[in-house]
DNA sequence: TGTACATCAGTGAACGCGCGTTCACTGATGTAC
DNA sequence: TGTACATCAGTGAACGCGCGTTCACTGATGTAC
């Protein structure tokens, strides 16, 4: 259920530029990554500056334009990264699950393992939720997340359309959305928590997702 | 279930400075407010400036510096209004509401009427979900969000207590904090959804709170 | 194995621009008598 | 009701700074013979 198109910014180039070949230079690509993570979860989006990683990481500017066309750039890289590790944990929870309907009880199991990933993974991720954040609030780098979020729930829908036959098409569909765009949600909120709620969290979480899912019947 | 706390930025100032007490000046002060909401929907935070408001809005600097110390005194207010907006009718469907338990289908139509009269109050306001993006993105404006969020958990906190006497009082204020904090998500989600899948999608959210609440027993 | 050369990786210094902000000022509105 | 004055509201022009970005260059690594 991919949302509502949008005007795409004036055409910014967002690829990178040369990829690091030698074991020097692939250092210096990480330490642009992970100081970038850094200062983006420190100052948000709009403290984020090309100087401001230039000077953490111990470079000079040229250095970063070698491979990286503008800080949008180096964004949608940390962006791409992320996405693709919450990704690969919901697509391996999607198929390990399989067709069969499966009980309240065990939704709830599942949904809370995949959660309790999810927040590892992100948490340990350069800049974190922060990552999320700036996704959402440019423009120019919404598309990331969204093409990430419709592919999760393209596999999800499949899945709950083998699951639960005789629902209605279009809610598994809306479901399928719903799972996905709140995951990223969930996972934020989850992190951000303390760590004596954050059990209690995931867990209500988790039986939020399974009764939705057993509504699809 | 507040955050955990974090360390305030580097202080700035964000309070309004005068207050508009003529009819010009309150004119000025409204355009301000509506063109930020317009640049930040358009460019996100990140290219939100001064220089554009003023710009836009057919002013000088000084005139902008009269009522806001800088740019993040202006989100902050549009952050309040939206936040205020968003609070008030919140607070109107848990007084509405009453304490006795309700079904799931009064629970799924009481949340549905809230859940779409929360999009019809933010897609109207100026700059509209772009404006909750800001202030999760920028660490100077988190608290904005989290106050309200927090007061819309208690007052809810109160009512489920009452609704549902023998649960578990962790799970009841677990459950208060996501139904709070995923309100917001939730409206953004529904907000960026094409008007076809609007109807469905704020439904299913509906039936998703709904029985995160009757889980409660 | 050593040398010459090509390619890769990063530097120092500078640029123009837009941003946030302020100064000294003009014009508009309200008020006292 | 008209005038003098005080306060409110907004302007024009300029500032310094940090940002994004580029140029011509040096140093490091890999490769051919």
């Amino acid at each position: 259920m991919p949302s509502k198109a949008q005007p795409a910014s004036p055409s910014i180039e967002l690829e990178t530029k040369t990829h690091p070949s030698q074991d020097r230079s692939r250092a210096t690509f990480d330490a642009i990554i992970r100081v970038s993570g850094e200062i983006l979860a420190e100052r948000g989006i709009d403290g984020f500056s090309i100087n401001a990683v230039v000077q953490r990481a111990g470079l000079s500017p040229p250095a970063v334009y070698r491979y990286f066309p503008n800080k949008y750039a180096i964004l949608k890289e940390l962006g791409e990264r992320l996405m693709a590790a919450q990704d690969a944990l919901a697509i391996a929870y999607i198929d390990r699950r399989g067709s069969a309907p499966l009980s309240e009880t065990a939704l709830i199991e599942g949904g809370h393992s995949l959660l309790r990933q999810l927040v590892q993974v992100t948490a340990a991720f350069p800049g974190s939720i922060a990552v999320l954040r700036a996704m959402r609030a440019s423009p120019i780098l919404r598309e990331v997340r969204l093409a990430s979020a419709r592919m999760v729930a393209a596999r999800h829908n499949e899945l709950l359309a083998l699951s639960y036959p005789h629902a209605d098409k279009e809610r598994i569909q809306s479901v399928s959305w719903i799972l996905s765009e709140l995951g990223n949600s969930v996972t934020e909120l989850l992190i951000e928590s303390s760590d004596e709620e954050r059990d209690r969290l995931t867990r209500d979480c988790a039986i939020m997702f399974a009764r939705l899912q057993t509504s699809l019947v």
